[in-house]
DNA sequence: CTCTTTGGTCCATAATATGGATCGATATTT
DNA sequence: AAATATCGATCCATATTATGGACCAAAGAG
């Protein structure tokens, strides 16, 4: 009870609502290997039994789920069904999915797909390619502020120049103590390349030899929906060799964007389902 | 501020968390149509101004949406992403999207990914056929009480006994007033005839003429996961024509079922993404 | 065996959510 | 065109609810 603002004029409210889905989402980023409590009080801002409270109330929801031997937190089948259902507003993985098949089968190298969630990027799909040596520098779930990483730094050149200028300032810190190669004055010239070639590339910055190409991908006004990249070792990676990808990527690109102008307006009526079940009726332990 | 229920005995706690994530998942049965205020007010048991706060919390989350014109409610982005990160863990929609494009290719129909959800079977995925007579029925988003639908009968087929009586017990209600052809006791001889036939079947009983086959998806333990079902004009589900579709389904099913065995245990420890991002930083309309 | 760390919980206190009442705006009716 | 109904949205005094320091048990670590 240190955190008073005092400001809070009337709006607002259901704060517990909103510390609830800050931990959900910070427990996003965990993947895989789920979360502790630890980690989550450290990292959640908030303390231990607060932390914990709010984690039981997603659970009961069915959005998290706790390992019972390892007491660690994962995202819930719950949250799976509403991504589902949500898909078909957001559905940029889906419309995708055929490119990134398209585009590991035709270059033997590994793609992804990235979006921007506020100041970073995260990858929403790995397509693996058949090529022996793969860079694993990135998985589905990874985040790196914007501008690290082709995919990202393709996103964030997107972006109109104060927003890019909002996003360096708010990442300055991280990127000057997590990424000493690219400090944000790189990133600006980065994107200043990315803009002229049209694609961005990088050439190894996070992991040596371990380069990529980025193509944003656009809404039907032009703000970026996500990116295309593909990675691989330095070798596969030269001047003539980038063009060629590039090619590929633009044309699947484009049927990406095509597909995305028509996903928009879903907001049309539809029959309305059948709606028994009565929520509100108090959850205590009873499930 | 009637619901005192005084027994809560410690435990428990965030409650408006319990509720905001209720309207979320009520939300969400709305599908593409989006919900208005009142009716979530009247079908999430809460009152204006409680509600609206709530909803109000779920949109600066991402989670939720609304429609600045029409004041409708949508799933948000921040739900896709989730679900797209969660779906690592439960992804069955993603195993089972080839299974639907080969069912749905090779017999012309549409097809349908189902699972349970409470007492009911939501439709996750509609694939649709080329057959110029296509019904309507389902959607993706959709929900009907389980045993209602051929998915819907074959996941409710697949439990176990005592879990089907609560089904019944707990839908009885919604069967009676909403579903004239469907009482409790109908759909305890159609989960008998299911489990007799291997499969389910939906002879028009929802929508005239509009018949459909479902076959129950299962963990390794057995429990159901869910179900692939298919749907047709009568005239296109003859008992002939019936054994061609299940025969097809079974060599799906089967698939799917291999592919789930592998997916569960992916609790393995897997690389830490980075994670810069502070969250619980007090959220108020600072966006 | 003791010390430390981690998950989990208790409970008096204080901050927060609650919902009846109200307001403006947009249909609907007469 | 006026009157009425409906809906979204918000206000604010009240009392319910969340808060977090302190505590406990269990599982490593030394």
């Amino acid at each position: 009870m240190e955190q008073r603002v005092s400001s809070t004029p009337s709006l607002s409210g259901a704060q517990s609502v909103d510390r609830a889905l800050s931990l959900l989402s910070l427990i996003s980023y965990f993947g895989d290997q789920g979360a502790t409590l630890s980690e989550l009080v450290e990292q959640g801002g908030l303390n231990k039994p607060t932390t914990r409270r709010l984690l039981l109330a997603l659970i009961r929801s069915g959005m998290l789920e706790q390992d019972s031997l390892t007491r660690r937190y994962y995202l819930g089948e719950e949250a799976y069904i509403l991504g589902t259902l949500a898909s078909r507003r957001y559905g940029l993985l889906q419309i995708s999915r055929d490119s990134l098949t398209t585009l590991s089968a035709k270059t033997e190298d590994t793609s992804f797909l990235s979006i921007q969630r506020e100041t970073s990027s995260v990858c929403l799909h790995r397509e693996e390619g058949t090529y022996q040596i793969r860079t694993h520098a990135l998985q589905a779930g990874y985040r790196h502020p914007l501008g690290v990483g082709a995919g990202s730094l393709a996103i964030l050149s997107a972006l109109q120049d104060e927003e890019i200028e909002a996003v360096l300032e708010a990442n300055h810190s991280v990127l000057v103590t997590e990424y000493p190669n690219l400090a944000p004055s790189q990133i600006r010239l980065d994107i200043a390349t990315t803009r002229e070639a049209g694609f961005a590339l990088n050439p190894g910055r996070i992991l040596a030899n371990s380069w990529a190409i980025g193509l944003a991908i656009h809404y039907p006004d032009r703000r970026p929906a996500g990116a295309l990249s593909i990675a691989a070792i330095d070798s596969r990676m030269q001047a003539a060799r980038q063009v060629e990808l590039v090619a590929l990527m633009q044309v699947e690109a484009k049927k990406i964007e095509a597909r995305l102008a028509h996903l928009q307006p879903i907001n049309g009526r539809l029959k309305r389902p059948i709606i028994p079940v009565r929520p509100g009726t108090r959850i205590d332990g009873a499930n």
